[in-house]
DNA sequence: TGAGATAGCGTTTTT
DNA sequence: CGCTATCTCA
């Protein structure tokens, strides 16, 4: 198919057609970068006979990966295949799964996620005997992730610490990388550190990468750390065809090692570099772009820049004042629903939030009006125990010498393995130089040890054991590994309700292994490394993988994946989520909550320019998603913590010119904060859309406290039953049918004063509610 | 060895 | 305030 290059802008046009040499593209908010990097491809691939497997384009997402491949699909067909379109992290599990040996590690490695890792900390610090009361494990945990981005070695690392928690961190460092490597396993830096000493270290499969990707991409540069930046370079050395896509002002994870700096000093790096601006926001109305651009601009450190559009200027910015966050919740839900009445579909809506736990009183507050919601980040379902356990168990099967998991699931179910059995397996590993499985072995044969203990160790070394033999079908493997290993056995015991929400839970799980095979059969596998040998042949052509057992790559999938990457299009909810989430995305309607200082910015990022600047950039991030119409919201005062606070507005709010503002809702007499209307001063200005929501039917003076009950709030809000629930004074009988923030629908079997009786349909189990505080709405049927 | 209770802790953002 | 991790008791 070919491309249409007439429908480019300038500007697009010409990053479009620069293909070789190095090429900076400097793309504002919704200004179609994603569009110019497929035509960038599908250009060189149908016009300039590129072949697909010279290709690498590498984004920040699985997400934007996918979304990518999906375009490319259509837009070049098949030939699309072959491509390597993927994070850096996948691609730098794929380069070590290909060279693993020339690390010392295995082809089966694993890759630990953040709570593996802790779990490895803790006991190097037992081990090293390290007071985690003087040196916190997180502490020490940032301060290496930051060292393994930084690509510092543990050598340098040493010599460079002078500090106490970096002399600490320093031993720790040491003992964990060799940990690691004893366990057969990656640390997420990890993939990013060793697939870097990979390249430099390895000058035959350095060249052989360098020869094959003839042509580079990396998407959200401004994102890159020092790692990926290195890679990157290593990568595009003998061809210097590098483009990178980024946007200065959308740099947003410095906390996590991201460097500016890569995307600000490119045309340093690369002298030859051109740099191409796109400039035209195709996404925003006018006063909303106009809004991000006042604000923005008060970042000093930035490249020099303005987003226009042709767009009209749209309705104005929409600042809602409420009197708490219960309050603010409730407008929020209450606006929604009347966006709603006026043709938006909810899955056109966002509410974004500085912190995670704002998520909790919009929820609320969004269930009792009725407002269905998804919310994306927070717990994953992959991080449940039982998922976890059950991952555990897969992981093993694949690496034996990941002693993590084995602990993990020794005596997961029950056997009777306890504290005295694993240390012993312990001491054994230590002494003898072995995995913990290994040790476990020798256990079985150990005469001081009981019997019983010995009989169940046994029984657990050989169902991994025997486990690693199975065939057949991803699910059936998986399937004949959680009842080998007696897992739902155990649950279906316990008999209780909360084992029944687990046992459905590993039922969803097999659901996501579907889901994994459903898309990656066969066709879809990726193409393998380039292999080093390079006679004549390996760089003609791409060699087929030779990936290992597909549960192992299942294993990866899940250990990459993110709930981002689950964000779907479909679905008639409204999306919750923080902003840092809602990074490449867009809404017709966004809700931004919680605009006070402390809040956003946050509180642990006023104390100096470089953080504030970041907090600025989020708060652009924000305001860029929305397409016709932005919302700003905070509460003249909100409990963190169990503790009641109250802010001034935030200066992001004070940024934005009050012509592009309109501002309605409740001040307060008790209120402390600078820059607050007083109550009613805009009342008469407020005008469309906002009258029937505001103040007069859910504002009541913050004086009178949460605990006020206020007559009448229920009328304003679209569903009769929603706002009928809302008010404190709902009352249930036996017999109502309900929904659960949580536990989905449920009815009621009894009342007891303010204590209502609710069984649940999904899992079957009754629960004891308040009927005040409970995340409950009356449904009809 | 396991279950229960309590104390203590920490809540910015996450590939 | 809510969750986790540790302690204590049976």
């Amino acid at each position: 198919m070919p491309i249409d290059i007439d429908t480019l802008n300038g500007p697009q046009r010409e990053a479009v057609m620069t293909t070789d040499g190095p090429l900076l593209v400097l793309a504002g908010a919704g200004s179609g970068k994603t569009r110019v990097l497929t035509y960038r491809i599908a250009h060189l691939v149908e016009d300039l006979g590129v072949a697909p497997w010279e290709i690498l384009a590498i984004t920040f997402t699985n997400k934007a990966a996918s979304e990518m491949r999906e375009r490319l699909g259509a837009l070049v067909g098949p030939s699309s295949r072959g491509m390597w379109v993927s994070t850096f992290h996948s691609m730098c599990v794929r380069m070590l799964r290909a060279d693993a040996e020339r690390l010392g590690f295995t082809r089966n490695f694993t890759i630990y996620d953040t709570d593996d890792q802790k779990r490895l900390y803790k006991e190097i610090m037992a081990e090293l005997d390290i007071d985690p009361k003087r040196f916190p494990v997180n502490a020490l945990m940032n301060r290496i992730s930051a060292a393994k981005n930084e690509l510092v070695v543990p050598g340098d690392f040493e010599k460079e610490a002078s500090d106490p928690v970096g002399k600490v961190a320093a031993r720790v460092y040491i003992r964990l990388q060799e940990r690691l490597k004893a366990a057969n396993a990656f640390d997420f830096d990890d993939l990013l550190l060793y697939a870097y000493l990979l390249l430099k270290n390895h000058e035959d499969v350095r060249t052989a990468y360098q020869q094959r990707f003839r042509y580079l991409m990396v998407d959200e540069y401004q994102d890159t750390n020092h790692a990926q930046y290195a890679i990157t370079k290593l990568l595009a050395e003998a061809h210097e065809n590098i483009m990178v896509v980024g946007d200065d002002d959308q740099s947003i994870y410095s906390w996590r090692g991201a460097d500016i700096r890569n995307i600000l000093e490119f045309e340093q790096d690369y002298p030859r570099a051109h740099t191409v601006k796109l400039e035209q926001n195709y996404r925003s109305v006018g006063n909303v772009l106009a809004a991000a651009n006042a604000v923005i601009a008060n970042n000093q450190h930035r490249k020099a820049k303005k987003l226009f559009t042709a767009a009209e200027d749209g309705d104005k910015i929409n600042v809602f004042m409420a009197a708490d966050e219960r309050d603010e919740g409730r407008w929020i839900a209450g606006e929604i629903e009347k966006q709603r009445a006026a043709g938006l579909s909810y899955n056109q809506t966002a509410v974004f939030y500085r912190t995670n736990a704002q998520s909790r009183m919009l929820e609320d507050m969004l269930l009792r009006a009725g407002v269905p919601y998804r919310i994306v980040g927070g717990t994953r379902f992959f991080d449940r125990a039982e998922i976890r356990d059950v991952m555990a168990y897969l992981t093993l099967v694949v690496n034996p010498a990941d002693d993590i998991a084995a602990k993990r699931v020794i005596n997961v179910p029950r056997r009777g393995i306890g504290k005295t059995t694993v240390e012993r397996i312990e001491q054994f590993a230590r002494e003898m130089d072995m995995t913990f499985m290994e040790g476990a072995e020798l256990a079985i044969v150990d005469p001081e040890l009981r019997a019983s203990a010995r009989q169940s160790v046994a029984e657990f070394v050989g169902l991994v054991n025997e486990a690693r033999a199975y065939g057949g079908d991803l699910r059936k493997v998986i399937e004949a590994i959680i009842d080998k290993s007696g897992l739902i056995d155990a649950l279906q015991n316990e008999n209780t309700d909360e084992a029944r929400g687990r046992i459905e839970n590993i039922q969803e799980f097999l659901g996501v292994v579907d889901e994994f095979a459903e898309t990656h059969d066969e066709d879809e596998a990726d193409y393998a490394a380039p292999t080093v040998d390079s006679d004549a042949t390996s760089d003609a052509a791409p060699v087929r993988v030779l990936r290992g057992d597909s549960l192992a790559d299942f294993i990866e999938w899940v250990r990459l994946r993110t709930d981002l990457d689950t964000v779907s299009e479909d679905g008639r909810a409204v999306t919750l989520m923080t902003v840092h989430s809602s990074k490449g995305l867009e809404f017709d309607c966004v809700f931004v909550a919680g605009m006070e200082e402390t809040l956003f910015p946050h509180m642990n990022s006023v104390a100096d320019a470089t953080g504030i600047e970041e907090e600025r950039r989020l708060a652009y991030v924000a305001i860029t998603r929305a397409r016709k119409r932005l919302y700003l919201t905070c509460a003249s005062q909100r409990q963190i913590f169990g503790q009641t606070s109250a802010n001034p507005v935030s200066r992001f709010i004070q940024e934005i010119p009050s012509e592009l503002r309109q501002t309605s809702g409740v001040g307060s007499a008790g209120f402390s904060g600078t820059g607050w209307e007083k109550r009613g001063s805009r009342r008469g200005i407020a005008g469309s859309g906002a009258e029937a929501g505001e103040g007069r039917v859910f504002g009541r003076s913050s004086a009178s406290g949460p605990s006020g009950h206020s007559e009448r709030r229920s009328s304003s809000f679209a569903r009769p039953e929603a706002g009928k629930k809302a008010a404190a004074k709902m009352t249930f009988a036996a017999g109502d049918a309900v929904d659960h923030k949580t536990f989905g629908r449920g009815k009621v079997t009894k009342v007891d004063g303010d204590t209502l009786y609710v069984k649940f349909a999904k899992n079957g189990q009754t629960k004891k509610l308040l009927k005040d505080y409970a995340p409950i709405v009356k449904i009809n049927g």
